[in-house]
DNA sequence: ATTTTTGCGTGACAGAAGTCACATCACCGC
DNA sequence: GCGGTGATGTGACTTCTGTCACGCAAAAAT
């Protein structure tokens, strides 16, 4: 639980009461490789805060073919956002890469915290803020750069993550075919 | 100055003395067509709200072609947010596609705004999420669907941004060619 | 241990998009 | 008005990528 701790001070400093406070809303879960956190279709219990794992956030178009919107692995949070946010009904799922320990915050208890620390409001749109600059840069590299130089972009932003998934995972990220990822030159 | 005050109330209510500290915190200033707001490779002076007219937020790669990574129109919010934010210098230039009026917030101005008024800071964090989700859901258009697809989702999306669009601009944000957009079947 | 599944590479082929070149038309400034 | 610039459509050609099919090895399941 110190693992929440120390991510959230790394933006925001809390005490111990404060951090009692916070911890008190979230609620430990343990999922199996292949386990859904979130079914396309369903409500969105929450969000996610993973202690250990490996989660995927998937899109299926209608064809049935999958596009992975995001990974998310220690310390990181992963839900469908627009849907949580707006508590509708999943567009996306979440599923288990491997076995994974996630913290879960629902989103009434998400309002009552912030509404009682502003300071942790702070940290939500830090980390808001982290996102959409992720998200504006990846849009960027899908238009600019060709499928080799994104896949060395992916090695090195978060070379750990490359080691634990499959290729073929890391292709529907990057938006190709297992076979064009196959096929660089290396 | 009352575009930006009701822009603000759609999310958090203000009265006039709130309103009052934070409009004396905007500057406003009047571009043409071609100017540049944002130079690529300067630091980024401010966070523009759009009061009239039109922008593209561009970045070029090393061969010098140019793609927009979004539009500002009327009520929008736009920058190089990862420059701004971080005080460093500009990856993407922000320029003029017509006449256009701005109110300026600067990194300085905007951080005092949020200490002194917790509601602004919220409203800020409504309006990253927005951003967030949005750019989520462009990344997920580019996996998905084809050319067409996505031409016709930014006409249902934005309707008036077209009208106002040349479509090589258009083709620049949708990550094609012109030729492409152009050979699109009616 | 032996099946089954999963990951990964490769070849062949078709289709889509990029690039280059050219033509037209409308609009703008002088 | 007139020349220049920008916006747009089109054709020819090339390159890249998706798709389908197959083979093989390692890992997982029984």
């Amino acid at each position: 639980m110190n693992q929440l701790r120390d991510h959230i001070e790394r933006i925001v400093p809390l005490d111990d009461t404060e951090f009692e406070t916070i911890s008190s809303f979230f609620s430990y879960k343990k999922y199996k490789k292949h386990q859904f956190l979130i079914q396309e279709g369903a409500l969105v219990p929450c969000n996610f805060f993973v202690l250990k794992g490996l989660l995927k956030l998937v899109y299926s178009d209608d064809t049935g073919k999958e596009h992975i919107v995001g990974f998310a692995q220690e310390d990181w949070w992963e839900t469908d956002f627009a849907a949580f946010y707006t508590e509708s009904r999943a567009t996306m799922s979440l599923e288990c890469v491997e076995d994974t320990e996630v913290l879960c915050l629902r989103l009434t208890d998400y309002r009552k915290l912030c509404a009682a620390m502003p300071q942790l409001e702070h940290f939500f749109l830090e980390k808001a803020y982290q996102g959409f600059i992720a998200a504006q840069q990846r849009i960027i590299s899908t238009m600019t750069v060709g499928i080799k130089e994104r896949y060395e972009q992916l090695l090195k932003k978060y070379p750990t993550l490359v080691q634990r998934v499959p290729k073929s995972l890391l292709a529907a990220y990057l938006g190709v075919s297992r076979e064009a990822l196959s096929r660089l030159p290396r």
